[in-house]
DNA sequence: TTCCGACAGTGGGGTCGCAAT
DNA sequence: ATTGCGACCCCACTATCGGAA
């Protein structure tokens, strides 16, 4: 008999652009876009629930405590995601930014905030006085399978693992405009607070042309230098539009190269119609310089979220770089 | 010898609370 | 009243280093 454990810190997987080639030897589950969660529940039926960073966040999502009662009388630690849907049904993770700050304030209301969260479990840690830190993926994933309805209930939902054919499952993410998917090699241990090779995570990353229409310096050891691009792309009336900053992806030289592209193009006013990058210091340029950027979706706001810079494309006017159509087939 | 994983440090879009302006 | 800042979430990425493979 083994006292529950309360202070896990969760496994993360390591980023991955493709799929891992021996197909059968993993498991494979969406990638939820929410925020990394442990429950710990005791016999009694109470719930903590923790962050990644051991963060108490019980009262921020009082909506997903229903999960106790699924147990029945019975102590364990579960791993999942937070996530909030939006109305087409995917998660959103915009939706759960204004709930998740909850801390001295008092307990997040659902109600008001209109963002509603639910328990997307993958894992079960501990149960009536076992750990199962040491058992495999497939036998923790089944006795997550026998301790909780395949159906959910209110305010969490188990979702199936499929072994193999992990293309199908990416390319289904892909369609339904997921996040991506994350692989778990069979036969493997839960170990917490790494981030090894044994869970992968492949995300659907978009690509896209942007224009750069300024620069921002750099700060702390990038000092003298350009720390971020400001870009934007042409609307449909021909206006320039911001769509955010691109300060990840470059290599020192890259920043030093890009400086001495940008400087002839410094102009004294804003390129940009309508919202504009809100950090002071921006050294606006014409926009003629084109890049290619990696991101992973277009916020409600019309600036990318979690753009990295790519290279520069010499192959296409900037006067021809519009926002992409994300094609639904 | 090579490579992996951990760390630190830059950069991004957000929200919230609080202090300075 | 506005602005800026830090603390949190999510993250991509570069650069470095020690130890495992």
């Amino acid at each position: 008999m083994m006292p529950r454990p309360d202070t896990i810190v969760p496994m993360m997987a390591s980023p991955s652009a493709v799929l891992p080639a021996d197909d059968d030897a993993w498991g494979f589950e969406v990638k939820w876009d929410g925020v990394r969660t442990i429950a710990y529940i005791d016999d009694g039926g109470g719930v903590r629930l923790s962050s990644r960073t051991l963060r108490d966040v019980t009262r921020v999502y009082p909506d997903v405590h229903g999960v106790a009662e699924a147990l029945r009388g019975r102590q364990a630690v579960l791993d999942g995601e937070v996530v909030a849907f939006d109305d087409a049904g995917r998660p959103s993770f915009e939706k759960l930014q204004s709930r998740m700050n909850v801390e001295v304030s008092g307990v997040s209301d659902p109600l008001v905030t209109g963002a509603p969260a639910v328990y997307v479990l993958f894992d079960l840690l501990y149960v009536d006085g076992r750990s199962l830190l040491d058992a495999t993926y497939e036998e923790r994933r089944a006795e997550l399978d026998a301790l909780l309805p395949a159906g959910g209930g209110a305010g969490w939902q188990v979702p199936a693992y499929v072994p193999g054919n992990g293309a199908a499952m990416l390319a289904a993410t892909k369609a339904q405009r997921l996040e991506g998917v994350i692989a778990k090699r069979l036969g493997s241990r839960y170990l917490p607070g790494k981030r090894g090779r044994e869970w992968l995570k492949v995300k659907n990353v978009s690509r896209q042309e942007v224009v750069i229409g300024g620069w921002l310096p750099g700060e702390g050891g990038l000092t003298g230098t350009l720390g971020a691009l400001a870009v934007g792309v042409y609307d449909d009336g021909g206006e320039f539009r911001y769509a955010g900053r691109v300060g990840t992806g470059l290599t020192l030289a890259e920043r030093h190269r890009l400086a001495g592209l940008l400087a002839p193009l410094v102009v004294d006013v804003s390129p940009f119609v309508g919202a504009q990058p809100d950090k002071r210091g921006c050294v606006f340029v014409r926009p003629e310089l084109v890049c290619e950027v990696a991101f992973a979706e277009w916020t409600a706001i019309g600036t990318l979220r979690h753009p990295a810079y790519k290279g520069l494309r010499h192959d296409k006017p900037a006067r021809n770089v519009v926002r992409e159509r994300v094609l639904l087939s």
